[in-house]
DNA sequence: GTCTATACCTCGATAGAC
DNA sequence: GTCTATCGAGGTATAGAC
């Protein structure tokens, strides 16, 4: 009995468990399609297949639940984007840098609409103390961007008669709000990509 | 007892109260920045000044306050566009129409914050009886768009190789979002209108 | 690690006085 | 037309068995 096979060592990790992770996941959905405080943790329990007092092994609260959705809304997208501009060659043109951070934010956006659908929509409606915590990763990924757009400012390939702070609002913004409509049914990633940079760079409209 | 004076006829024109607009102005407050379910009634008849139970002397239910606001949010809008468009002179270019659509849609979204707000925030959010009565009101209105991008196609002044469907959603959930982060404060309405045109018009890149 | 049972609270809505 | 008082339902969170 003392000296038994112990195959694996099992890794200390604490790997979130498969639980926890359904957990989230079931939160993330009905908090996008029905807002954080109409969802009840019995609903959150029931669609993860366990019962309601059980979240509360797993979690201490429902608003750390509610942290933890929202922290994986952004940081997905936030990753995303590092990534392709991280990728891309040292003599790329701010055109293409862009090009790369709206393709990012778009795949990291729409692969986890759960959670980035669920940030979105309640972002503007949770405790101030939830708000508070995210202010700082929001600031600095719109850094990030603003630091882009004073790049192609600068390499006189953003226009200059626009305001660089209305840009990145309403390109964020319009981006952000695909997640409502986008149809991977209606056609491919790529090609959703490419059509939604192409209005984002050169417009809707033939050129005057 | 009998023959009183009473001096005005008081008109029998049930002419909105004035407690009602308030109640329903402070909801679509709270609604905007709590969500729906988050809001209570005492919350909104606390703001208004009056108390809980007054409610239902001007109002059947919660759903029916929610309904209503909606309505406010989307109808302003709505009516905002298709004035600006009747004004234009008969022979509009296909590109003067988008814009004074844009320009009406924009102002009515804006001019009406938080009906507007509180409409495109939880929407996606509440009870499904009360999404199916606005689902014909949206259409109509998406209707509108897609008769001008039809027109804007078949003269030439749309490109042709994006979307139309792509292009009106993408527009209007960006103009849409602009009411989350437009700020009054920070430049002339004119100014903003003309920035947002200029860009879903040419986008932001200078053209290659 | 998940269960049942339940404490405690606050909600929307109603009834009836004024 | 607004008030006070209250009902029944359903919320988060906890305690303790298994």
């Amino acid at each position: 009995m003392s000296t038994k096979t112990r195959e694996k060592p099992t890794a200390a990790v604490e790997a979130d468990s498969e639980t926890r992770e359904r957990i989230l996941l079931e939160a993330a959905r009905l908090f996008r399609h029905h807002g954080y405080v109409a969802t009840t943790l019995r609903e959150v329990a029931d669609a993860a297949g366990i019962k309601a007092g059980s979240i509360y092994y797993h979690f201490e609260s429902k608003e750390q639940i509610l942290g933890e959705v929202l922290d994986k809304g952004i940081l997905g997208v936030i990753d995303a984007v590092r990534r392709r501009i991280e990728a891309l060659p040292p003599k790329a043109t701010a055109r293409e840098k862009f090009a790369a951070a709206i393709e990012g934010h778009l795949w990291g956006l729409l692969h986890h609409g759960d959670f980035t659908s669920a940030n979105i929509r309640i972002y503007g409606q949770i405790p101030a103390a939830a708000k508070n915590r995210h202010r700082k990763i929001r600031r600095e990924y719109t850094e990030l961007w603003d630091r882009l757009l004073e790049d192609a400012l600068q390499r006189g390939e953003l226009r200059a008669d626009i305001g660089m702070t209305i840009v990145r609002l309403f390109v964020i913004g319009a981006l952000n709000w695909t997640v409502e409509w986008y149809n991977p049914q209606k056609g491919s990633f790529e090609d959703f990509v490419k059509q939604i940079t192409t209005i984002v760079f050169d417009g809707t409209f033939v050129k005057e």
